[in-house]
DNA sequence: TCCAATATTGCACACGTGTACAGTTCCACG
DNA sequence: CGTGGAACTGTACACGTGTGCAATATTGGA
């Protein structure tokens, strides 16, 4: 009210300490944790403080700390809702434990680098990454930098670079298992290998099971795991009856496609997607899927960068997360 | 190789400075843009830095320069694919123009006040809001600090607050023309006016044309604008032939609703959705719906911020993004 | 050759904070 | 009352950088 202060310049703890009529570091320590304040003085701090609008500075904080409580999140393909999906439950987590999360798209292979570079220069006490196109050379410059570093479902094994991965070998044989169960004999895996470690592995242990089971079945390549490439697909189908979506954006093409030429779902044609993004849950597409627990992943990535921050000289590890079925109507 | 470092310092501009044999001084000018420096001084400078991998560090030049790079987007309800789609957009766009984005989940209402206020802490250079519960009080805090901040989407008129707001007016009413137009007597808005005001000023926009237009009309509360509770009212349609549904979330919810009645669109029920996301185009949806450029809405937002930084005096400004009818086949 | 104008350089300070160290106060116990 | 210890406080330095200012080197012209 009366108080029209002009807040040209920003308070700091030197405001706040000639108010309270202490030292600048009994500022400092009253709002550093388990440091040693007699009580009146933190009172007199925390008044002068609230009365004067000061907050610390986490930049100085972190200038100081060699720590800025920044996490890098570089992630590709943000049209995917699974993607979503990682993004949402990776950047709740971080706030939660009190982190700051830098979110950088890197759509373009390239623009990665420059991104992740970027990175470098802040203090970031962590990256996650979960890009389907990783410079690999750089995430190994950023454990030699001391950057505790976490890849979200990606293939390269890189020194003191900590890994969580989605148990795909079991989604490829419970995918199989599931179509042949369900009443499918000429089996087919859509996915765009060349491009995704996911989809090559998924593929991989679909077709391993396959072949253990003397099943017939045939891979049909994509250029990308999108709606749009598995829309296209569905008219390069003949005599396939049952179909392992690598991951369910492009199921949910799939299906559409198909029903656009006729086909009838399951009975023509089953399909069985990966990841249980929502759209999979809604009616008009009901697929049945194999869900990836992505916040369990965030947990685990995040306890993973936890970790090596506190000892960085550790071997790379590798976490896999489960995958369930989810049975829906269409397998 | 042979260059077995050990790392475990970070290399400073004083080690630039000795191995190129000049000042610190001549190292910082030379990553610093408009500095003067001889050719001579630069490559030497440039090679030393090469060779120890030195990179600036951004938050010790932020904290002398008062200015830091990072702007804070606060969003909730990641669920909806339009938030995502804003996200991507307004995350490329930042980083493209040099800028740091640190997103901030912030669904709980409560915790929004907690998450905006850690912001406080760190000097980001603007911040962008999204979610559809700000804290007004906040906002004005942020303003009052000297913190540029542009609402999207949002209601409040705060003194030094930009906005972008999508051309609602309009949206209402082309939706109810166009809905009239396909055929539509017996008209309705569904939406969850007390929490968003998008959805608010969308339905009243809709329910003033009507009355003009002297059409029966009705409006359809939900509690979320999400597809559960756009699923759910497809129970509560009876005699209505036409729906206009406040987001394209809940218009996919609707849709599957309807169809699991048996009801036909667009022959017994049009509709059209507002937003444009992804799986409007789907051909399982197909949506007749209003398309919002959240391209045009993130480079407008952030033309806001920069614009505000430069001279913060400047009084609020509201930019309105304009809509446009995309025809499909639900009406 | 000499002078003025310009370009470049280095010194020193500033940004806002955490904390080791030494000094002070206080309390409990012998 | 004396003493040891614990609790607290303030001083001073460190973190890594940008930049004003004065000093110096360079250039151009007469």
């Amino acid at each position: 009210m009366s108080s029209s202060e002009k807040p040209s310049r920003k308070v700091t703890s030197f405001d706040v300490a000639r108010l309270a009529g202490v030292s600048r570091a009994a500022v400092s320590r009253t709002f550093t944790p388990n440091a040693s304040v007699s009580p009146e003085t933190r009172e007199k701090v925390v008044k002068a403080a609230k009365e004067l609008g000061y907050r610390v500075n986490y930049l100085a904080r972190g200038l100081i700390n060699q720590r800025s409580d920044f996490v890098g999140i570089v992630a590709a393909g943000m049209d995917n809702p699974f993607r979503a999906m990682q993004i949402e439950q990776i950047t709740k987590n971080l706030v939660r434990r009190n982190f700051r999360p830098i979110l950088l798209p890197a759509d373009h292979g390239e623009s990665a680098d420059h991104v992740m570079d970027q990175l470098l220069h802040y203090s970031v006490s962590g990256v996650l990454v979960t890009s389907d196109a990783p410079p690999t050379a750089l995430c190994a410059e950023f454990a030699a930098a001391g950057v505790p570093i976490v890849l979200i479902n990606k293939a390269d094994s890189i020194p003191a670079v900590d890994r969580v991965v989605s148990d795909n070998d079991t989604a490829g044989r419970l995918a199989a298992t599931t179509l042949i169960e369900t009443g499918a004999r000429h089996l087919a895996v859509m996915s765009a290998a060349a491009i995704s470690y996911t989809a090559r592995r998924r593929q991989q242990a679909f077709l391993a099971c396959c072949h253990s089971l003397e099943a017939d079945v045939r891979v049909i390549p994509v250029k990308i795991n999108d709606y749009a490439n598995g829309f296209a697909a569905a008219a390069m189908l003949d005599g396939v009856d049952g179909v392992f979506c690598i991951n369910d954006y492009m199921a949910c093409g799939l299906v559409d496609g198909l029903r656009q030429r006729g086909v009838s779902i399951p009975d023509d044609v089953r399909i069985v997607g990966h990841d249980d993004v929502p759209q999979a849950s809604w009616a008009g597409y009901d697929l049945t899927t194999l869900r990836q627990p992505c916040d369990l992943q965030a947990e685990q990535a995040i306890d993973l960068l936890l970790s090596r921050m506190d000892n960085p000289e550790t071997a790379e590890r590798v976490e896999v997360t489960p995958v369930s079925l989810v049975r829906r109507s269409t397998a």
